[in-house]
RNA sequence: GGGCGAUUAGCUCAGUUGGCUAGAGCGCUUGCCUUACAAGCAAGAUGUCGGGGGUUCGAGUCCCUCAUCGCCCACCA
């Protein structure tokens, strides 16, 4: 490409130049990493993206970091592997695979099968998996593509059959049953975090079920009270607290604990709860004695409906403070009741199908619908006349977070890893600082979860996921288990490769659903292993289940390096360096990994873990899809450019909060942008208030609004980045074509002047400072800090500066040679932030100026990708040019500002004087040449003895005064309104410090430097104060 | 109910270990199409730092408390 300066356009047409710089990093194979002893790893995993769609603005956020401390780090000269992948996403993406089956085609999956509804979800996976892929790459993320991967790939699930294997070897895996979320449209049981509740309008039936052979003195029945009340066909017991009495006096004691506590106007609800509890006493209680009596007696009750004799037991659970003070026990149907139903061993009956229908439990009920079930059962019931009153009342619903159907407590076999050890591996690394986790406080959560050391519960009853490998037999009799266990650790292909497990028989009266009890379970290492074909020859069958999606997740460090194998990446980039994610999935994800990092490899997977803000939109709410308050990154890269979005990123990440993003609709028609409101978001179609026609919206679903041009979601807040990056790219422009007879050469050293150490001085701070913010995660402060820098330092003064210089012949060479050095380090600086535009000007300027340098010019690298981070020596920082050139900038300004107050035309040069002492003048009289072409005014002395100009404007700075000669110009009325303004700033401003000054007890105790620091500042104070009297006299007399 | 975080200019946010007259961007006002940039330049206005207590010579910053908002976790027939 050769490109003369005047070809280069004022705009960074980034469209263009994307594709392009993308194949030259890739040509190149920049990306890709390989491991090398002799240079140090560096190596971030990235957070494998759903395949259930496209990446939202918080992935943008996401990677935008991660590939901004890889390339921060390949520039400092680590092999810096980035690695790429997306997650299968179990339950998930076959959700919205079979929604949309559904939708459009009219299928279930029972109507497919498997086979054919795996096929298609990968069908899914490849098209999402290739536009993720393809956005990743638009955001400028340097993954090494060749080693994408899949967490359900061929070497993923290698690496989770592995693990399964070893833990399960380690009886460290177990199958169970237990109660589980079951989702009756999916047909799959959900982890708690897949559930969500919502509350709706519902009722509260009270029930009665009749006590068997009531003796004198007991009651005829016990009311029981439900939400469900369908669930009754799968009652096992009722239950009463043992000690009512003490219940009820614990209770009391709490509620006047609360009342002493509690503000004022709450006190009234705890009082009526007080008197409704002393009511309770005398009419509950009694019955309530006499039925924890019953029950210790061995006494029973008489399921309505299904005439089922059902124990009457204690229980803890059973509240008497609560309803009735009696609890109706579903052990396979509620979470609670389980507990009870384990505790007080009683047997689980399943009345569910795994449909949602009822099974034969439920005797005549069987086959209903749930809904249906619950009609007839109350109907049945009131016409016995057990239905003792219906409330309305708002119940708490759980549904599933995938299908949003109601969930149901359902007793399965469930896979299980055991926590206990896995989980204190993982409190340990925290705790020792093997893992660090910044901000430090997202330590607790994770410690605190690990810490329940709950058994996780693996098994999916899906179809898309890494089936569990193993196969499974049951036998009526623990010899037949034995001798088939004999017969097939015998043959030849049992081998390490293989564990077989006998399951215990449950407890008698746990299960009431299977005849069998004895089971074999085999595990394989390896799928293909040979005693497959053998064991299932002797009628074992595969698990139909798959293993949450976390299983595989957990893995993803060591099983993209190549574990199990002792491959050269593992060895290598093993631990990973930083792993930076979102704080929802610490404990879902983060804790994961690393206990299956320390138990597959031994080590922990990353030694940092960085927690990114979320980002919100202008209500404080989440960005999602549901809400239409989403924002597409590719839409924020079409309007603002990838540079634009990856700086608003970076500069948007503070440690403290999570960021709110307003949000606007642009319409299609004319750009104008429309403040997204929590009305028109859910509007299908947009009328533009600027020029009247209307857009469409995601909501657009009639062929009409459909055929509407989309306004695009954007918000405005990008167009700070955006303007940023125009900012450099004219800098850069400027500065390219001013580079006419570049000729390469040694800064000499001797003739810089003051602004070219002030600038070296503040460039070798600025580089620094990005050092350690990016070490540190501090991502915000870095973009702010190269921000102020680029633009304000380098642009507005330094650019400013040296234009006189690039126009005179003597001194041209060594500007250019400092020009191109200038930019040369900035591009380097900003380059992880902002990689494409940076290589543009990069590559532009290789052609320009090839050789630079400071001490010694040398070919730049041919792509700024790998040049190498800028090092500045700090002997460059020098604090006392750094104030010499503030005190030059404070002149300007006050310069320009009398102009801009005296309103003097732009062209017209005026004369000023400054007052000051010998010291400020000498500091001052380097930089005045520059006073004509930044302020439009020519220094005509300095000094402590200058002549003052009449009439003129003043202006009072601590270290200087200055005052503009305006004869023939001045505008009395403003400088007088101006002068006492500051006048009485400064009077408030002496009176604060003087007051302080006054107070003996400031003075006694206040180091003596901040002391004497308020006493020079009244001083200097006073001396403003002074000229500005005088200034206003003088005024005051024309 | 338990935990975490937030509350600073009209909006979105900075503000290091307490210490000069609390900052930035956007927006607003004024003046400029100054040969890199109008996505720009120069200047200006804008604050009871959520309320109330406390510690201190001194509090946006530390402590207590209240209020509001957000997030996570655990939840009642």
């Amino acid at each position: 490409m050769s490109t003369t300066s005047t070809e280069i356009s004022n705009r960074f047409d980034y469209e263009s130049a994307q594709p392009r710089l993308l194949e030259l990093w890739n040509a190149g194979g920049y990306f890709h990493a390989e491991p090398d002893p002799q240079r140090e790893p560096f190596c971030i995993v990235i957070p494998p993206p759903n395949v259930t769609g496209a990446l939202h603005l918080g992935h943008a956020l996401n990677n935008t970091l991660q590939d901004t401390l890889i390339r921060f780090n390949r520039m400092c000269g680590k092999v810096a592997l980035y690695m790429p992948g997306t997650d299968h996403a179990g339950i998930a993406t076959q959700a919205v695979v079979e929604r949309r089956l559904k939708e459009k085609e009219n299928v279930t999956r029972h109507d497919l099968g498997r086979e054919k509804l795996v096929a298609r979800i990968w069908q899914w996976k490849d098209e999402y998996e290739k536009r993720i892929l393809g956005q990743l790459a638009r955001l400028g993320c340097s993954c090494d593509w060749q080693r994408t991967r899949f967490t359900l790939d061929d070497m993923c699930a290698r690496a989770v059959r592995v693990t399964f294997f070893d833990l399960f070897s380690k009886r460290l895996i177990y199958r169970g049953k237990r109660l589980v979320n079951w989702d009756t449209f999916l047909q799959t049981a959900v982890s708690d975090d897949e559930v969500t509740t919502e509350t709706v309008q519902g009722n509260f039936w009270h029930l009665r079920y009749p006590v068997i052979n009531p003796q004198a003195g007991e009651p005829e029945f016990v009311l029981v009270a439900t939400t469900r009340p369908e669930t009754m066909l799968g009652d096992t017991a009722v239950a009463v607290h043992p000690d009512p009495t003490a219940a009820l006096d614990a209770h009391e004691r709490e509620l006047r604990e609360r009342l002493e506590k509690s503000p004022a106007a709450e006190r009234p609800a705890i009082e009526s709860q007080l008197v409704a509890l002393q009511e309770r006493r005398s009419e509950l209680l009694p019955r309530l004695i006499t039925l924890a009596n019953m029950a210790r007696a061995g006494r029973s009750i008489r399921l309505p409906l299904l005439d089922r004799e059902i124990p009457l037991v204690t229980d803890t659970w059973a509240k008497p403070e609560l309803g009735s003070g009696c609890v109706k026990i579903t052990p396979a149907h509620d979470p609670n009741d389980y507990e009870v139903g384990m505790r007080c061993k009683l047997p689980m009956i399943n009345i569910l199908n795994s449909d949602g229908t009822l099974n034969a439990a439920a005797g005549k009920y069987q086959n209903l619908t749930l809904k249906k079930a619950r009609q007839q059962v109350v109907a049945d019931l009131d016409e016995l006349g057990l239905l003792d009153r219906v409330e309305d009342r708002e119940i708490e619903l759980p549904l599933s977070d995938r299908s949003k159907t109601p969930i149901e407590p359902f007793l399965a076999d469930q896979w299980f890893v055991k926590m206990a050890e896995l989980a204190q591996s993982a409190i340990d690394a925290v705790a020792d600082g093997r893992v660090n986790i910044t901000p430090a406080r997202y330590a607790k959560g994770y410690t605190d979860w690990l810490s329940e050391k709950r058994d996780w519960p693996v098994s999916r009853q899906l179809w898309w996921g890494h089936q569990i490998p193993v196969w499974s037999k049951s036998f009526e009799t623990l010899a037949a288990a034995q001798a088939t266990l004999d017969a097939v650790q015998k043959h030849s292909a049992y081998t390490q490769g293989a564990q077989i497990q006998l399951e215990q028989p449950p407890t008698d009266d746990a299960i009431a659903d299977g005849a069998s009890q004895f089971f074999l379970h085999c595990c394989l290492r390896d799928e293909q292993h040979a005693l497959a074909a053998v064991i299932e020859s002797q009628g074992f069958v595969r698990e139909s289940d798959v293993l949450d999606t976390w299983f595989s997740s957990a893995l993803w460090p060591h099983s993209t390096l190549g574990w199990p194998d002792k491959t050269a990446e593992l060895d290598y980039f093993y631990p990973t360096s930083t792993l930076i994610t979102s704080r929802d999935i610490i404990t879902l994800w983060v804790a994961r990994m690393v206990l299956m990092g320390l138990n597959n490899v031994g080590e922990v997977p990353f030694h940092q873990v960085y927690i990114h803000p979320k980002i919100l939109d202008g209500f404080g709410e989440t960005m999602s899809k549901s809400k239409g308050n989403g924002i597409d990154p590719l839409d924020v890269i079409d309007k603002f450019g990838p540079d634009a979005l990856r700086f608003a990123m970076v500069h948007l990440t503070t440690e403290t909060q999570d960021v709110r993003l307003p949000v606007q609709y642009e319409c299609p028609h004319c750009q104008t942008a429309i403040d997204q409101t929590k009305k028109n978001r859910e509007l299908p179609r947009i009328e533009c208030p600027s020029c009247k026609k209307s857009f469409g919206t995601q909501w657009a679903t009639t062929a009409e609004d459909q055929a509407l041009p989309r306004g695009l979601v954007i918000s405005e807040r990008f167009e700070v980045a955006r303007n940023f990056a125009n900012k450099l790219w004219n800098a850069a422009r400027f500065a390219m074509m001013r580079m006419e007879g570049y000729t390469p050469q040694a800064i000499d050293v001797q003739k810089l002047t003051v602004e070219d150490r002030w600038l070296m001085s503040r460039l070798a701070t600025v580089a620094a400072q990005a050092t350690a913010g990016l070490q540190n995660f501090a991502f915000a402060d870095t973009a702010r800090t190269l921000y102020e820098f680029t633009w304000q330092e380098f642009c507005s003064f330094y650019v400013e500066m040296l234009k006189d210089r690039l126009n005179d012949e003597a001194q041209r060479p060594q500007a250019q040679r400092l020009l191109a050095w200038a930019l040369d380090c900035i591009l380097r600086l900003l380059h992880p932030i902002m990689p494409f535009i940076t290589e543009e000007i990069w590559q532009l300027l290789k052609s320009i100026a090839p050789m630079r340098g400071f001490d010694k010019p040398v070919a730049a690298n041919p792509v700024l990708i790998t040049a190498a981070w800028p090092k500045l020596d700090p002997a460059w920082c020098d604090p006392l040019i750094e104030s010499q050139f503030s005190l030059f900038q404070a002149a300007l300004s006050a310069l320009r500002e009398i102009r801009a107050r005296q309103n003097i035309a732009p062209r017209k040069e005026v004369e000023f004087v400054i007052r000051c002492n010998a010291e400020i003048a000498a500091k001052l009289q380097p930089l005045a040449s520059y006073f004509p072409s930044l302020a439009g005014g020519q220094l005509r002395e300095i000094g402590p003895n200058v002549s003052i100009p009449q009439p003129s404007a003043t202006f009072a700075e601590r270290d200087f005064e200055i005052f503009v000669d305006l004869t023939g110009l001045i505008d009395f009325g403003a400088e007088i309104k101006r002068l006492e303004k500051e006048h009485a700033k400064i009077i408030g401003a002496i009176q604060g410090k003087q007051s302080k000054l006054g107070n003996e007890k400031f003075v006694a105790s206040a180091p003596a430097e901040i002391v004497q620091r308020e006493r020079d500042g009244v001083r200097q104070l006073e001396e403003q104060l002074q000229t500005i009297i005088v200034a206003l006299t003088a005024l005051r007399k024309n």
